[in-house]
DNA sequence: GTGAAAGCGCTAACAA
DNA sequence: TTGTTAGCGCTTTCAC
């Protein structure tokens, strides 16, 4: 992989009939410099479709305006607008976004971090706290500065903009625990790896467990990031357990519950309610819509754009942002029925 | 925002009390130093957590073995998953992806070109075919090496990975009009700047010019990507000119129509059916189930990786890739109902 | 197998 | 206001 022939300062200048040094000043420091010079070099660089190297001047001036982001996936659509609303607010201030994706691999993170470092990254947003110790090493070695997003717990010394999965999840285990729900069940991500997913679960567990007698948690099946992941999961579930309301840990899982529950002819909210997490615009889509909680994903995205800069241009009066959730009541959640149970479908 | 104090070659050649150069062969080509200095200098690396600069590198070898892709928006599922596999599919050829949005802007897209070329884009994967002379002056001058995907239009001499847009669009229509379908409307994207939204409204307008008489295609409204804009173009359709069927140019519009539809009242597909474009997961998920266009989103990505890899390791034997698509039937789509057509909503 | 040194494109002192 | 020049971190000849 070759670079092609790529027009230098030195050919701008040449061009222009000037030194590199005020090519230099009439893209970084333009008001040093007379109109007519401007004017003059500003021709020779778009006649010669001229770019600045990024290398060369990320090495001369030790500076990048570059920051790098580091999620799971790209599919997924959990993180997309978050990111979106990253880079906006990144490019309004000039810096540009470098991303890169890990497949939940945190072997691969470690890679895309390095590499990200390598290209000249100055900063880095990362999705969760929980990574192996190798990988903190490496990033308190080199004094990578960094925002975790998605959670609200940092290592001391670090900063997150994100919200309380578990107290989110608690709460919407409790709508349902309100609504005359005893039977909950939980369809969760895989935990491995992954601190916020085991929050929500862990948030539901406790509202179960501060709730009391005569509720109870029959059962939490882990399930991939999919659609049909979340069907499967339901089918399990209402075959043996019976609950009368499932939590999701995701608004994907949840519509994929209710794909599988349409099928079977299991009406929702009537024979199960069934409540999402993240409020992605399938919730609302699905019939009936899908109760869920709404992730501040907008405003994780810009404040988290703002603590990295701030946390890059100094290192005093930056701190943690947490950022509130919201139960977005809707059509799956309904009363406990009255109807008898059903039996386990066969 | 100035860079931590790094570790560089230099360091870790002190360190390990040999030379740079044998620091850099450790890194390039280790085969070529006896196993015990390349466990040193390894150790070293390690102790300092050194990473390679990038910048320097790309400097000193004119080699970057980065690519780039500019997207419209990351919070589109339909560019999710493509760029999902295009990213993977790079990553086991070790190449890195950098990523950078655009929102539909043509004037942001030339800066992102820019952008990711001064970084050291080898190679670009872009969206789409149409964009200003501006832009494909710089991309010309400076010989950007580049894929099109999500269409089958190319300049001459350049390539894409893709599929036709008109064609399945046509075909959709079509499966309308075999149902007896015979007053059609299409709920379009936007046109501007976006090759692929135009090639759809045209594929479904001939359709229905060559069926003939007795088809007619009431309107045509263009509307954002977002579920409330396919919901108001519905509404806007729907009071006015009554359809039995509408075509959307991609599934956020037509399930926003379906959201609005069961607000309504409507029914879908007994008074009015609906036909999407893209099968995103949403298409699977609402009731009933969105029929839709299926496309091959992760054979796209695969193939411009392939594609690109092979235009930046030589010019010859490289080819455009046409992939197909396939029209999902669902339950969204039904026979035109023998029911007297309603008069317009008030 | 290893080291010395030139030079990639750029910025920032400093000089004029 | 403009030019000259050293040097950023790395790779790559060319010697040894």
């Amino acid at each position: 992989m070759n670079r092609k022939s790529t027009p230098t300062l030195a050919d701008v200048a040449r061009l222009a009939g000037v030194s590199t040094a005020s090519i230099s000043r009439a893209l970084n420091s333009p008001e040093k410099l007379t109109s007519t010079t401007r004017e003059r070099i500003q021709a020779a660089i778009d006649e010669l479709g001229y770019t600045p190297n990024f290398g060369g001047r990320a090495l001369a001036s030790n500076r990048t305006e570059t920051v790098g982001a580091i999620i799971p996936s790209m599919s997924n659509a959990m993180f997309a607008s978050g990111l979106q609303a990253f880079q906006e607010a990144l490019s309004s201030e000039g810096v540009n976004l470098l991303v890169a994706t890990t497949g939940f691999d945190p072997e691969v993170e470690l890679r895309q971090i390095k590499a990200l470092v390598s290209h000249g990254a100055d900063g880095l947003l990362l999705i969760g706290n929980d990574r192996p110790e190798k990988t903190w090493d490496f990033i308190d070695k080199r004094q990578v500065a960094h925002v975790v997003a998605w959670t609200n717990q940092a290592r001391p010394g670090q900063f997150f903009v994100g919200f309380d999965n578990e107290a989110a999840a608690c709460d919407a285990a409790r709508r349902a625990l309100a609504l005359g729900h005893r039977r909950l069940a939980m369809i969760g991500g895989l935990s491995v790896n992954n601190d916020r997913t085991r929050a929500r679960r862990d948030g539901v567990m406790r509202a179960v467990a501060e709730f009391g007698e005569g509720a109870v948690l029959t059962t939490v099946v882990e399930a991939e990031y999919r659609l049909d992941a979340g069907a499967e999961a339901f089918s399990r579930i209402m075959s043996t357990q019976r609950p009368s309301a499932i939590v999701c840990a995701n608004d994907v899982l949840a519509a994929g519950a209710m794909m599988r529950a349409r099928d079977l002819g299991i009406d929702v909210p009537e024979d199960v309610s069934i409540i999402g997490f993240d409020d992605i615009g399938l919730a609302s889509v699905v019939t009936p819509p899908l109760a869920t909680v709404r992730v501040p994903q907008l405003a994780m995205g810009r404040e988290a754009a703002r603590v990295l800069l701030a946390l890059l241009a100094s290192t005093s009066g930056v701190s943690s942002v947490l950022l509130p959730t919201e139960f977005i009541a809707r059509g799956s959640l309904g009363p406990a029925s009255r109807r008898v149970p059903n039996r386990p479908l066969t």
